[in-house]
DNA sequence: TAAGCTATCTATAACAG
DNA sequence: TCTGTTATAGATAGCTT
């Protein structure tokens, strides 16, 4: 009852296979670091699958709790950002802290109450916003207006 | 043999379940659009857990093929993106494309073969750079200098 | 276009070495 | 700090509504 399983001896399994964990933060210092490591990776190679997929550009950048700074960026993490600016950055990006450690919290319950916040660069496109959707819009060449999409996670 | 399963209505299971998708861009703009949707949130919940767990501050950008840019920041995207341009970005950060859809090159080959490219601000740690692991680094605040690391895929 | 559903595929926590 | 293994937790493709 106690140690749940601290005796795996015990088991013929040979591991435990992964456990759920809280989402919240790892205290012991070797473990954060190899999920740090892992879980970057894994990041990153989410990104590239999405961008392959769907023929996106992405740019990540991460620091770690060490300072140090790890990116990936397909085309570029400049090209990207500056894309991101001269888009009409005004407004500050979403800040996000989607797990809260109080509730149940299953994040898609989080996901549920996400908020999408439209902005286009300049000339709103005026009418038509009903019948059209943003994402139903021509995808090849022609610069359209470029746009920023924020979102927020409201808890 | 030739539908593989398209007579689902013969099979007493309700759905197919999700199937294994070559790593290639989606043709079929209405599935690319729904699996833009699904990864992207993926990807920013996957953020948002490294984040968390790992105390690390992550930003995002992600531009549509219907050029929108989607953000994700915690703090912000300003935020880092200004520390990894002082950190000292001035090569390129790396550009990636993992996945290349000639071999079998299960992913794991091509990590295997990623490279890590350190490179300090400016005062390099001379000394015990043999002793001592990067990221086994005083963790918590005084304003070490930052660094930038890039990676590269090298396929 | 959205949601919701599942069966399945994939990422990864915990161990072993 | 690694690398490799394994079993489970979690993400998601394709379908339905």
């Amino acid at each position: 009852m106690e140690n749940i399983n601290k005796g795996l001896t015990t088991c013929k399994k040979k591991t435990m296979g992964r456990r759920k964990i809280d989402i919240k933060k790892i205290e012991k210092r070797s473990s954060l670091q190899v999920t740090f490591s892992k879980r970057r990776m894994g990041l990153f190679r989410k990104a590239s699958e999405l961008s392959v997929l769907c023929g996106a550009e992405i740019a990540i950048l991460v620091q770690s709790p060490a300072n140090k700074i790890f990116s990936y960026g397909h085309p570029s993490v400049e090209t990207l950002f500056h894309r991101y600016q001269t888009g009409g950055s005004s407004s500050a990006a979403l800040s996000i802290i989607p797990y809260r450690e109080d509730g149940r919290s299953k994040y898609d319950e989080a996901v549920r109450k996400l908020e999408i916040v439209k902005r286009s660069t300049k000339q709103e496109s005026s009418s038509s916003s009903i019948t059209r959707f943003w994402w139903d819009e021509p995808l090849d060449g022609m610069g359209t207006n470029l746009r920023i999409m924020s979102m927020q996670w409201k808890l």
